[in-house]
RNA sequence: GUGGCCAUGGUGUAGUGGUAACACAGGGGUUUGUGGUACCCUUAUCACGGGUUCAAUUCCCGUUGGUCACCCCA
């Protein structure tokens, strides 16, 4: 049965795309009889083959599609793009970082040892696979990274404190979401070597500064979660204080008290919210020390007036941070928006990572920001406000016939040498069309070079607004250029 | 990973149980040296696979992808 079905309806179906192929969109009063026909017809044909034939076999090839949470940046979107890599640049060169790249491929242990075995980073959204007898990682954060690079090449014999950045991928295997994709780009820095809480404060104002210079308004969160030992002494605090309310905490959180009851802090449940109101706050448990070190850290952002928060509920999903922790939140004004709380990035202070992965005892703190974030804001924002993306003055090259399709080709060359940008398509020999593309692309005037200009050494200059036109010596074309263009 | 919503040309949208309409963008043209207007032509196996049906783009299931909330994070 099924069988029989299917040749139906696939042979019905070439039926169906034959008939349309040779009715398309003709005389309306013939088209009925030509339906007939190719109904009959059209099977026999399609078997048979011909120029239709061909298209249905290049249709036939299945164009593999992009992996779900991975996409394309496209051309259009290169501006932005280019601009966020731009202020990054400038940010992290401007406060002394240099740059630092690394392949995507890493061991896996690197990022278990460091990042820690219970956070999802690692038990769920780390791509891990065999290789070769490897056990290999595509990074899912960069810190452990830059880590790993600290010790292999000896930094800590290097003048401290080592300070880098990284423009990088990551990958991690979460559901998607806008905003959210399994490969995304970080901006960050550390810096090694030098525990002080100027440190601290400096990349959280590199942070805060890079999404403004973006355009985008940001809000500081700050918190100090501690060293270990003061956190292990509040997390018995803690789980002593929310056993005591269990009835009233979300499943989800009754499943953390035990497994990470740090996170419950931040939890969005409503129920949640009430117990951790009254919860102790970490601020409480920490070492004269450590609380000396963070209002010294507050004090610095006071003196730059970064607008900061502090919130006591802010611990981040790494097992390595201690004492200093901070995220950049985005502000929207817009009520609308459903980006209201969107993490633009995050970091803290990490000292015992070095010393964890096998280096010498070294202090670190870095962020991380969320490109993909701001390339989504920026992006919504365009469209919001429309094209306002101010053309750059340009002008267009245009040519008429073989020799000065040749001539031209000179011409833009040595323009290009001379740093002279124009528009120009030598490949469409209707200057219609050339005159056409340049109206379209903004160009405000546009250089004819026809048969006759060639011989006399000449080229015409047209205004393309007012339709006059000027002839010029073609030596001349590089100085009109910088004078029309300003 | 859990749940909801969604899937029509490059983009944004119509629409129907008998295979598709519109706008924009792109390409070509309206007789060969002049654009922004007009006109014409062109651009879709209606995501993929299966089922129900005489017939599916339209109904059902699955897959894939998107999106939202949760989880979590950037």
């Amino acid at each position: 049965m099924p069988p029989k079905k299917k040749t139906t309806k696939s042979v019905k179906k070439k039926a169906a795309s034959a008939k349309k192929s040779t009715a398309s969109k003709k005389a309306s009063k013939v088209a009925p009889k030509k339906k007939v026909t190719a109904k009959k017809t059209a099977p026999k044909k399609a078997a048979s083959g011909s120029a239709k034939k061909i298209t249905k076999v290049n249709k036939s090839v299945r164009t593999p599609q992009s992996l779900r949470g991975m996409r394309d940046i496209h051309p259009k979107d290169a501006a932005i793009w280019k601009e966020l890599f731009h202020n990054a640049e400038n940010i992290a060169e401007s406060y002394g970082f240099a740059r630092l790249q690394t392949p995507i491929l890493e061991e896996a242990s690197l990022f278990i040892k460091s990042i820690g075995k219970g956070t999802d980073i690692i038990d769920k959204e780390m791509y891990v696979f065999d290789f070769d007898g490897n056990k290999l990682a595509l990074q899912p954060e960069m810190t452990a990274v830059a880590v790993r690079s600290f010790i292999n090449h000896g930094m800590h014999v290097d003048p401290q404190p080592v300070k880098m950045w990284y423009f990088s991928p990551m990958y991690r295997h979460d559901r998607p979401q806008a905003g959210r994709y399994r490969q995304f780009y970080q901006f960050g820095a550390e810096t090694f070597g030098e525990k002080n809480p100027v440190i601290d404060a400096e990349l959280i104002v590199a942070a805060y500064n890079f999404v403004k210079d973006c355009g985008i308004d940001a809000q500081v969160r700050v918190n100090s979660i501690g060293s270990l030992e003061d956190r292990k002494n509040y997390i018995v605090e803690l789980v002593g204080y929310l056993r005591s309310k269990r009835s009233y905490l979300s499943e989800e959180s009754k499943k953390r008290i035990n497994k990470n009851p740090l996170r419950i802090l931040d939890s969005k449940d409503e129920g949640d919210r009430m117990v951790i109101e009254d919860a102790p706050q970490i601020i409480d448990w920490l070492s004269e020390d450590s609380k000396n070190y963070f209002m010294k850290i507050l004090e610095y952002l006071d003196e730059l007036e970064v607008p900061y928060v502090l919130d006591p509920t802010l611990v981040r999903g790494l097992d390595y941070y201690c004492d200093t922790v901070f995220e950049i939140f985005y502000e929207s004004h817009d009520e609308e928006s459903n980006m209201k709380e969107l993490a633009l990035g995050g970091g803290g202070r990490y000292d015992g990572l070095v010393e964890m992965l096998g280096g010498q005892p070294t202090d670190g703190c870095g962020f991380s920001m969320g490109v993909d974030r701001l390339a989504l804001i920026l992006k919504q924002r365009q469209a919001q406000e429309g094209i306002l993306t101010s053309k750059k003055p340009c002008v267009y090259m245009a040519h008429l016939g073989d020799q000065a399709n040749r001539r031209m080709l000179k011409i833009i060359e040595d323009l290009r040498r001379e740093g002279i940008q124009v528009k120009h398509n030598l490949a469409k020999a209707s200057l219609k069309g050339q005159l056409e593309q340049a109206s379209r692309q903004g160009c405000s005037h546009a250089f004819i070079l026809g048969q006759k200009e060639v011989q006399d050494g000449t080229i015409i200059v047209r205004d393309m607004d007012s339709g006059s036109q000027e002839t010029i010596d073609q030596k001349k074309i590089g100085r009109e250029i910088t004078k029309l263009l300003g």
